[in-house]
DNA sequence: GGGATCACG
DNA sequence: ACGTACGTGATCCCG
């Protein structure tokens, strides 16, 4: 056979059939199921290997009845419907045979095998060698001598190739006896009656003897027994009507032609999409290397092409004067710090190698550890580049370029504007608010085209490649946030807010390393008593910190029941164990114990080394490129989670201290600003009002739920408020709300219809969210922050339901984010104005905390609430509570 | 390096 | 019939 002279046809029903039931149920980790996704796929790249053909296409059938359904009624009458966990994985094969090009056919009416058959008449018509792949050996009637067929064997890579003399070994006849065969004995997976009393051994005999079914029925008189010969007149024309079943019709009207079904390249980058997706590891390693055919997506990316190789000077003496004046009269100059090591330069203290500096078209570069005079006058030079605002910023990572300017180069910057134009890292979130990895080569890989190197791999990562890289990136994330109206999020929000954060990580907050070092040791003697405790009561000793071993005491030793499961078995978080509690006395201990040991061991030495000992302060990251949804994170340490719920815990603050004797910290924290956004966003009338009252919401809430006058609302009545006012947020679902109030499921369910009774607005708001993210594939917030949501149309339901769930969310929390930000580089700008020599410390997502001198307090505290609290005009009113204390524990309320 | 757990909003 | 509240980060355990 030559290479360009054969054709395999697929059916696909039936494989993915053999695939799901033959391996165990798989799950990627987001709980789609793959296991016929993945056999079918390593049975058909194995194939597709060995065979390598020149034709291809895959037959489906199609769940609408077909001719043989007219004829007989009851054709398949017994299949069961296709179970969920297959149904939703012949939608993805059917996507990733898409993007592999090869084509799909189905035609209403008929089946996978019709469509096979006819596409084999065709290719043999043509003189082409066909190789038909199933799992259902009806195929096996339209061998001849151009057409093959490839049988699964148990499972489904191993395949067993019929042609007519294996046939004749396996069966003892002729391909074209099949259909006769099967009229004889049936097939009760199709329902095909057959005749009575004739099975597989009876029908091979007679048809050896007779040839075909019509010899057969004819000479029933020359048959010997009884029954045999009865049967075959009795049921003469059920076997006639058996034969017209399993007959695979050869004329599917299809209007297809064989180069319909020539193979194509590969849509790469989509196949890797797809199986990153599934986690197929194996899979993407074989498109990646093996199968690496032209990708057709690539000149679909933007942009124009960058010339290798590049040119560039390194800055010394000698041109020292000329780049001066180049800066000077600069319209727009790139700045990009780079490590020799490599490392991601963005934390205060990185410390950077090389400075890429890119004036206009031209490259420039200059060691930074090297020849100390001639970098003390080119940041001298930059002084001034960065005070003429006419001069264009271009940077990324800006706010690790201010710790450096300001810390290491004592430089100015212009107070509380942005002086920098654009930080490409900050656009690309702006962009993919998703995406984890803002490193300028791998946006270079997402956004531009590089020409001159080979693959996408070797994009080189010179000082100024950079550069280059840079200044387009620049150029093509400035249009795509103009094309996304992001400019407003962009260079009012965003921007400005960079050097705020910088100088609230420069500044600190103080910690008094003696109280945490205190509590520290207290905490590992309760620690050592609880331990032994727990060692007694156990009978044995054990690792307590070890889910593995614990789950050993608890539910094989003590044979507590399991309340709750994980991926690797019983779980043993707080949750369950407070349910155990009042079985043994063991567990309350546990839980004593885990507290204690989280809290000493994250946060009262966990901090310790974090606190700087020259300044007694910690200053953490706040990462402005992290959540999918607009709020900041803080690592180094997380000081957005420093304990307050449970008075052990909350003690913890007791350490947390203005920076000088007789300041004051002062908190300013937004009142229900996700549930009051609720409110102006669904312009829910209840809501609303409830809110202008300045009513307790939750209690409101209750009443309006548990229908009862407000003064009628118990302690419980709220606190189920609460958690469904909170689940509103959440997009919750009855299950949710019962697990989070141990009631049932129905009551839940009940507790949700009542709430969306009382505030049919906010019935409305979720429902029409939900709608346009389906539409859109994306929602916003007010400032038009974007969250793009691919899966809210998924066919998993699982991931579906995640997606709406953050449709809901998103544009709550994410507007809540915008909001504080604005209101952050408001309060920064307005400090300075007003020389107040308060400092903003430290922002958790709806509270902001600064030090404060004594005398200071009430001006700080009234201008800090005025501008928090008008940042934005809503349909409700904005609150911000304020207190302030000598610690972060014991704080009052600000008038 | 991923899972379990738990700290926060 | 399924699995389930949104968003984070740090720590420990274990393969």
């Amino acid at each position: 056979m030559s290479e360009d002279n054969r054709m395999i046809l697929l059916d696909a029903n039936s494989l993915i059939y053999r695939a799901f039931y033959a391996l165990p149920l798989l799950k990627n980790s987001r709980g789609q199921y793959t296991n016929a996704v993945y056999g079918f796929m390593n049975m058909l790249f194995n194939l597709l290997e060995k065979e390598e053909p020149a034709y291809l296409l895959a037959a489906f059938d199609l769940p609408a009845p077909t001719f043989r359904h007219q004829v007989y009624p009851d054709y398949k009458a017994h299949r069961q419907k296709t179970p969920d966990e297959l149904g939703e994985q012949i939608l993805l094969i059917k996507e990733i045979l898409a993007a592999m090009q090869i084509k799909v056919i189905e035609k209403a009416g008929f089946e996978a095998d019709d469509i096979i058959g006819t596409c084999c008449r065709q290719a043999t018509a043509a003189g082409i060698d066909s190789l038909i792949v199933t799992g259902d050996a009806d195929a096996l009637q339209l061998i001849s001598e151009k057409v093959k067929v490839a049988l699964t064997k148990k499972g489904i890579t191993n395949i067993d190739i019929f042609d007519s003399a294996r046939v004749k070994e396996k069966y003892g006849l002729l391909p074209e006896q099949i259909i006769d065969f099967k009229a004889l004995k049936g097939d009760s997976s199709d329902n095909i009656p057959g005749v009575p009393g004739i099975g597989d051994k009876t029908a091979t005999k007679l048809l050896q003897k007779f040839v075909t079914l019509d010899e057969v029925l004819e000479n029933t008189a020359a048959l010997p027994g009884k029954k045999v010969p009865e049967n075959l007149r009795l049921y003469r024309e059920q076997a006639l009507l058996s034969r017209e079943l399993a007959t695979i019709c050869c004329h599917v009207p299809l209007d297809l032609h064989l180069s319909d079904y020539k193979r194509k390249t590969y849509d790469i980058s989509r196949l890797k999409e797809i199986f990153t997706d599934l986690e197929f590891k194996r899979l993407l390693g074989k498109i990646t290397s093996k199968l690496r055919t032209p990708s057709p997506t690539l000149p679909k990316k933007e942009s124009g092409l960058i010339p290798l190789p590049l040119e560039g000077a390194e800055i010394c003496e000698e041109n020292l004067l000329l780049v001066a004046k180049k800066v000077a009269t600069g319209k727009e100059i790139y700045l990009f710090f780079t490590s020799i090591n490599g490392k991601e330069l963005f934390k205060r203290k990185d410390v950077p190698d090389i400075l890429a500096l890119g004036i206009g078209e031209d490259n420039y570069y200059i060691n930074l550890a090297e020849n100390a005079a001639t970098v003390e006058k080119l940041f001298s030079i930059l002084q001034g580049a960065l005070e003429n605002l006419a001069i264009k910023k271009i940077t990324s990572q800006g706010k690790f370029l201010c710790h450096y300017l300001l810390e290491e180069k004592g430089l100015v910057l212009p107070a509380n504007i942005s002086f920098l134009t654009f930080d490409v890292i900050i656009a690309a979130y702006l962009l993919k608010p998703d995406r984890k990895d803002f490193s300028l080569t791998t946006l270079a890989k997402d956004f531009l085209i590089i020409s001159g190197t080979a693959s996408e791999a070797d994009i080189p990562c010179s000082p100024i490649f950079s550069l280059h890289l840079l200044r387009k990136l620049y150029h093509l994330l400035d249009e795509k946030i103009s094309a996304l109206t992001m400019e407003e999020l962009m260079f009012n929000l965003e921007l400005p807010l960079i050097p705020v954060l910088a100088a609230m990580e420069r500044q600190g907050v103080a910690v008094d390393g003696k109280i945490l070092k205190n509590m520290g040791e207290k905490a590992k003697e309760q620690e050592k008593l609880l331990r032994s405790e727990i060692y007694t009561l156990a009978g044995e000793e054990f690792n307590i910190n070890s889910p593995k071993q614990l789950r050993v005491i608890l539910f094989e030793k003590l044979k507590l029941p399991v309340i709750k499961k994980t991926k690797t078995g019983a779980s043993t978080d707080a949750s369950v164990l407070e349910e155990l509690a009042s079985q043994h006395d063991i567990v309350a201990k546990i839980l004593q114990h885990r507290q204690l040991f989280k809290l000493r061991t994250t946060y009262l030495e966990g901090l310790s080394p974090l606190i700087d000992p020259l300044t007694g302060k910690i200053h953490t990251t706040f990462n402005q490129t992290v959540t999918a949804t607009g709020r900041l994170s803080s690592t180094e340490p997380n000081l957005q989670n420093i304990p307050i719920r449970q008075k052990e815990g909350r003690l913890i603050r007791k350490a947390f201290i203005p920076g000088k004797k007789e300041w004051l910290l002062l908190a300013a924290d937004y009142s229900q600003i996700e549930l009051r956004l609720v409110a102006h966003l669904s312009e829910d009338e209840g809501l609303r009002q409830a809110f202008r009252a300045g009513q307790d919401i939750h209690q409101h809430t209750a009443a309006e739920v548990f229908h009862v006058p407000l003064d009628k609302v118990t302690e419980t009545m709220r606190s189920r408020a609460k958690a469904i006012n909170f689940g509103i947020i959440y997009g919750m679902s009855d299950y949710g709300l019962a697990q989070n109030l141990g009631i049932t499921r129905q009551e839940a369910a009940e507790f949700i219809e009542k709430y969306f009774q009382r505030y049919p607005g906010v019935k409305n708001y979720l429902y029409s969210t939900i709608e346009k993210a389906k539409e859109n594939g994306f929602v916003t917030t007010m400032l038009n922050r974007r969250r793009y949501l691919p899966e809210i149309n998924h066919t998993n339901s699982n991931l579906r339901n995640f997606a709406k769930r953050m449709a809901i969310n998103m544009p709550v929390q994410g507007t809540a984010a915008d909001l504080i930000k604005k209101a952050m580089i408001q309060v920064a700008a307005l400090l300075k104005k007003e020389n107040l020599k308060a400092k903003m410390l430290l922002q958790v997502h709806d509270e902001l905390v600064f030090e404060v001198p004594h005398s200071e307090l009430d001006r700080t505290a009234s201008l800090v609430k005025d501008t928090m609290e008008n940042v934005i005009a809503l349909k409700v009113p904005l609150i911000v509570d304020m207190k302030y204390g000598y610690d972060w524990l014991n704080m009052e309320i600000w008038r």
